[in-house]
DNA sequence: TTCGGAAATGTTATGATATAACGTTTATGA
DNA sequence: TCATAAACGTTATATCATAACATTTCCGAA
């Protein structure tokens, strides 16, 4: 395998195939939009079962996330990191953003040892408007 | 209607006995094990889409919370209120806690603004190992 | 009191998301 | 080079969620 490497991680041609399909969208990708997609197809790529594999393995990896109230994957921009990311969904163009929470997360996992939970994962996601549509909304308004 | 009445709010039929199945159970549902209850079923409930809906006005009244990485209900056990909730979910029993984030919350929504997002909601879920679970698995490891 | 709109419901069908099971192939290091 | 773990292909199926449309119920205003 180890056609294609980043950030040290070497990844099957699936894996980069997915990758790159993430990277090229601005919004969060589905299995099934990926699945669909030209590059995807002409990969060899044909069945939900193999999106899903290479997505699994990216998100192992920290080279991409998977947003829970979307069903839907995004690359990880930052490269690999240890700790909590939030994502910032934009209910109007569909774009998110990502945050990185360090401080936060010791709050959070804080309150959790409070009431005596040993926290493994935190995620957070938080809907709104991005600078973008929340400007266009104001323009509207007035 | 209003046959049941909580916190000031009015429930149907429907919504109440899938308020009150969420209320009996130990774990988060999905809507298609509620469906499958005898108290559901016997109260003539048989479509998922009857489920759906009563969960809908469920959660839209604060009588009940969604948790996105489970596709899984909970009753919401504090009433309705209007600051963001955080759940802990443990990964042995399957059982939710649901933590208040009132100063989370702003901390969070604060890392946002500076990114120029308008946050309407915030929404965050951390997997790890209840205190019981977290006990029988430090007494085994002994 | 009755009329009209809004909300809720019933029913059928279908769409969307995700994994099971099993056999085969490929990468990699002892 | 050979054992083995990871990845892959293929088919089928499980699981989660909503569309569409007709009907009924609730409840406030006239």
């Amino acid at each position: 395998m180890a056609e294609h490497v980043h950030d040290g991680i070497s990844l099957t041609r699936n894996q980069q195939a997915v990758l790159t399909a993430l990277q090229g969208a601005e919004k969060p990708l589905t299995a099934y939009d990926i699945l669909g997609l030209p590059t995807i197809r002409k990969a060899g790529m044909k069945a939900p079962l193999t999106i899903y594999r290479a997505l699994d393995r990216l998100v192992t990896q920290g080279l991409a996330h998977r947003i829970e109230s979307l069903n839907a994957f995004v690359h990880c921009g930052h490269g690999p990191h240890d700790h909590a990311t939030g994502f910032l969904i934009c209910t109007d163009c569909g774009r998110t953003l990502e945050v990185h929470l360090e401080a936060c997360e010791k709050h959070l996992a804080g309150r959790a040892r409070d009431q005596g939970f040993a926290v493994d994962d935190v995620r957070v996601e938080m809907t709104g408007r991005c600078p973008d549509c929340a400007a266009s909304a104001d323009s509207v308004s007035k």
